[in-house]
DNA sequence: CGCCATTCTGTCAGTCATTGTCAGATTGCA
DNA sequence: TGCAATCTGACAATGACTGACAGAATGGCG
């Protein structure tokens, strides 16, 4: 499979040259396969970076299922979230990648399109779990939205602030700590 | 001017065909003007519903740089928040653009984008509103970070129930909502 | 092993957003 | 009125992406 080196290769021009002044042309010449092909494997440009988000949505939104009822909501995306991290760790996601995705204006906007994706399917279940909690109506749904979207904006923030110390530091650690700032800071 | 001709355009075209269906080189047709020309008054055919983004932009740093000391970055942030709205509706803004810009993919990616942008230029505002506060360090950054980041999001949810319950209520009713959520909500 | 059906690839041509260039029109003002 | 700054349109080109089609390559089967 040629996937793989299309990537490779992907990565390492966007890194060298910029992501901008790097055509999917070029790419396929030098991965060796054909600009139609690339398409097929990545249906776009921005794919090559963050292609295998899909996944990470599904195994986001599965860790979250799999809380037990009597887990708080707060608690069951913050378990997602670590997964998610570990996953990313796994896959040997580089900090380099990351500056990429965060830093590029194109790619930052790939990247939070995909994440409110996600959000949108996590409304339904987070809405089920607090309904169990003993929430309900319509007031439910704007709870459900506010406890994901803040969720996702203290993972961001931990995320930006990791790659602006240089990948230094622990960024469930930093998540926390964003999490209790909304509830600490006057 | 043919700036208004241009956009009027483009809202009547996008609303009825959709946005993706609707080329660039029709809207300039139709509003009789050269597609050069076009892209001359709006640099991109996103611009075209969210070009005024600027001046917005620089209305929310204003307001908050505008917050006696006194006032918690919460609430300054607050502030802002009310008087965008208020610029808002005060320059017509239809529930029909706002459901654009929030459901098409593409120009909800693009308006993110720009806040995100807002967001980097109010960074240096609140750390120094904090610091005076008596926050400093690295630690500081982080939290002026989460702040900012978990303001825009609760402005963000608020709109997008505002839009799901087709334009009834009160933004900032859902706004103060949304935040007092993040630290109910168990 | 040879053959067929499925899947993979490359080529080619076309659409659409966006940009540079250049020349003709317009406008503001001396 | 007449020049200079500004605005416009026509044209051509780039770069991401897509559809259509034909020639491989591959897997399983007799």
């Amino acid at each position: 499979m040629a996937a793989r080196e299309i990537v490779d290769t992907a990565i390492r021009l966007f890194t060298t040259q910029g992501y901008e002044e790097t055509t999917t042309a070029q790419i396929a010449r030098e991965a060796g396969v054909s600009q139609r092909t690339l398409f097929r494997y990545f249906g776009t440009k921005e794919d090559l970076l963050c292609g295998d988000q899909e996944v990470l949505g599904v195994l986001f939104r599965k860790t979250v299922e799999e809380q037990p009822a009597d887990v708080s909501t707060w608690d069951a995306l913050r378990t997602a979230f670590a997964a998610l991290l570990e996953a990313n760790r796994a896959a040997g996601a580089t900090i380099t990648v990351a500056r990429l995705l965060f830093e590029v204006p194109t790619l930052r906007a790939g990247y939070v399109h995909k994440r409110l994706g996600w959000q949108a399917d996590l409304l339904p279940i987070v809405r089920e779990r607090m309904k169990i909690a003993g929430r309900e109506g319509a007031a439910a749904d704007h709870e459900a939205r506010t406890v994901i979207a803040v969720s996702f904006a203290c993972m961001d923030v931990a995320t930006d602030t990791w790659i602006a110390r240089d990948g230094t530091g622990d960024v469930m650690e930093l998540y926390d700590q964003a999490l209790a700032s909304t509830r600490t800071t006057p």
